[in-house]
RNA sequence: UGUCUUAUGGUGUAAUGGUAGCACAACAGGUUUUGGUUCUGUUUGUCCAAGUUCGAAUCUUGGUAAGACAACCA
């Protein structure tokens, strides 16, 4: 029956691609061999969303000891730039994978052009001079047929001629263009005379510069691209459902012999809950200045993610919980949250920062005394380490933490509750000092010096742990608080409405002032750390000397928040 | 009144004619020197209808719903 499964992990079902994947492979197609590419447009830096794409594309042709490629679909100069050809190498790079090659699609221009002479001569394509307006109105709609253009029918030697003379630089912009005459009545769109070139003189190439007068459209040029290159699988979005056909014709146009040919399959797009993910508004957002960059932390793009503190592991198992279908649908955003909360999870070090400080002070604890407590890097991985903390009789604990009038239920630090200082003393709360306008200024409690770990009564159960860190001893730093910035409740109703609407008020970013163990200062940007019952922070790479920064990457799971409302 | 594609708990996915499973989310409880983590348990699902079959999420037909396609963008 059913040979040898080539999957190597059998606990894990195979994806549709790879069934298609090991179904050519099972065939005998292409010679057995497997080969990818991961085709961007130069126009942006790359999302979340991209990452999917390439854990797919680099992944399946790792899985099947293939190549994959990295590709820049570069036909279009007026929108690309060398930028962003920087910044996706170096995401990809972030992410872990490693291409054979990079090409440009630019590099195939000749044998494109050559390709299109060639077509003109078979009486396959055709120069058209009506404008945009004109050869839109003509091509119908997906219910009725379009209109031929009057220069269909020219012959094979005029349309040569004239396309010469559009590379020559011989006519202005949008003045003619390259046709395939298929079938203007085609019930695909796509088929009813589409553009293969057309002119661009005005934008000079970010590769090729001045070189070309005339540029390939996409469809004119994705599928050769991949053909030049010997790719089998090429892999892309739904949306390229309706174009497969056109990419299955262009092949059999070019190829010489059957013993290849590149094949196209779709899989669904990535949508998240409260993400913003189109690129044409991304661009927008940095444009107008609405966000500080394409790597503010706000912003839903891989370098964006990398400096708010996401690991590269964390988008690849996110990634590889979602899957790959044909179904359209929608992610809820806490599955990214979990990803991350998992991996930080297991390897960030846990260390002390006070959010928003109100002093206690120890009032049996010894003026000027000082004491190193012991604390684990990371409960997780006993590998991981200890450090130590300075503690002292004055210190910072969370104002969230105490309450003067509290509820049953408020396991925190009350006037005569007894609570745990992490790693240190179980304390008894005597009292507070207010303010004039009624705010707590200063909150008193009493040590137990046995209670310290390892002595006789350290044991003992108390409800709250409270974090802290000490006066003389903390730093002070300032945290950036991000929630999600990208709200849309519906991202399909909202698909052409000003992104401005998305933006949510209330989740825009927050500056705290924080008060953080001096340790922290042996940390490097991007190291990650668990502020006890905070959440998972990273230095800021733009923390500058004795200013420390940190980003917020996901909060804690807020129980504490949730307790409230119920109280 | 077109062509292509899709439909499994709240969300994302498995099951390829043979016990509808997993993860996230939610809820409840145990452990815990982070109200974190972890462990246990609970709730919730095959779009509808007919057919084929001993047996259908899966195959067939017909509905319904959703998405993509009418850029000199990719």
């Amino acid at each position: 029956m059913n040979e040898n499964k080539t999957s190597e992990d059998p606990r894990k079902s195979l994806n549709f691609i790879e069934t298609f994947v090991e179904k050519d492979l099972a065939e005998g197609k292409n010679n057995g061999r497997i080969q990818t590419r991961f085709p961007p447009e130069p126009n942006g830096y790359l999302h979340i969303g991209h990452a999917k794409a390439i854990c797919l594309d680099f992944g399946i042709a790792e899985h099947y000891n293939g190549i994959c490629n990295l590709r820049f679909d570069d036909t279009n100069p007026v929108k690309e730039d060398v930028e962003y050809v920087d910044s996706i190498t170096e995401d990809i790079r972030w992410l872990g994978f490693h291409w054979n090659e990079i090409y440009y699609a630019s590099d195939y221009f000749g044998q494109l052009f050559d390709f299109a002479i060639r077509l003109i001569r078979q009486g396959h394509a055709y120069v058209d001079e009506q404008s945009a307006e004109e050869i839109a109105q003509q091509k119908g709609t997906p219910t009725q047929p379009g209109v031929e253009s009057p220069y269909r029918n020219r012959p094979a030697t005029e349309n040569l001629d004239l396309f010469l003379r559009m590379q020559a630089g011989e006519f202005e912009e949008g003045s003619m263009t390259l046709r395939a005459k298929i079938d203007m009545a085609s019930p695909n769109m796509h088929f009813r005379d589409p553009i293969l070139y057309r002119i661009i003189r005005e934008h000079p190439h970010h590769r090729t510069g001045t070189t070309w007068k005339v540029y390939p459209m996409y469809d004119f040029a994705h599928g050769q691209s991949d053909y030049f290159e010997g790719v089998t699988h090429s892999l892309c979005t739904l949306e390229f459902e309706v174009h497969r056909p056109l990419y299955d014709y262009y092949i059999d146009l070019l190829k010489e012999d059957d013993r290849y040919r590149p094949r196209q399959i779709e899989f669904n797009r990535l949508n998240l809950t409260y993400t913003v993910m189109s690129k044409r508004k991304l661009l927008e957002l940095v444009k107008e200045g609405l966000v500080n960059g394409w790597d503010d932390p706000r912003m839903p793009t891989l370098c964006g993610y990398r400096r708010r503190g996401y690991t590269p592991q964390a988008i690849r198992n996110f990634v590889d919980k979602i899957g790959y279908t044909k179904y359209d649908g929608i992610v809820d955003v806490a599955l990214l949250e979990h990803a991350i909360r998992e991996d930080l999870n297991r390897t960030a070090p846990r260390v002390s920062a006070v959010l928003d400080p109100v002093k206690l002070i120890l009032t049996n604890y010894p003026e000027g005394q000082t004491e190193s407590m012991h604390a684990v890097n990371n409960p997780e991985n006993p590998d991981a380490g200890s450090h130590t903390i300075a503690f002292a009789r004055e210190l910072y604990i969370e104002r969230e933490d105490f309450l003067e009038d509290a509820p049953k239920k408020f396991f925190r630090m009350t006037p005569g509750q007894e609570v745990r200082l992490k790693n240190a003393y179980i304390v008894q709360c005597t009292g507070c000092k207010k303010n004039a306008a009624g705010e707590v200024e200063e909150i008193y409690a009493e040590y137990n010096p046995l209670t310290l770990s390892g002595m006789p009564d350290s044991n003992r159960k108390v409800k709250g742990t409270l974090h802290w860190v000490s006066v003389a001893h903390s730093l002070p730093a300032e945290v950036r608080l991000y929630d999600r910035l990208f709200l849309v409740e519906n991202p399909s109703e909202n698909k052409d409405g000003d992104f401005h609407e998305l933006l949510n008020p209330n989740s825009l970013t927050r500056l705290t002032h924080c008060r953080v163990e001096a340790e922290l200062l042996k940390a490097k940007p991007l190291d990650h750390f668990q502020f006890q019952r905070i959440g998972y922070f990273n230095l800021d790479p733009d923390s500058t000397d004795g200013k420390l920064i940190f980003n917020r990457t996901v909060s804690l799971k807020d129980t504490w928040s949730k307790l409230k409302d119920k109280l």
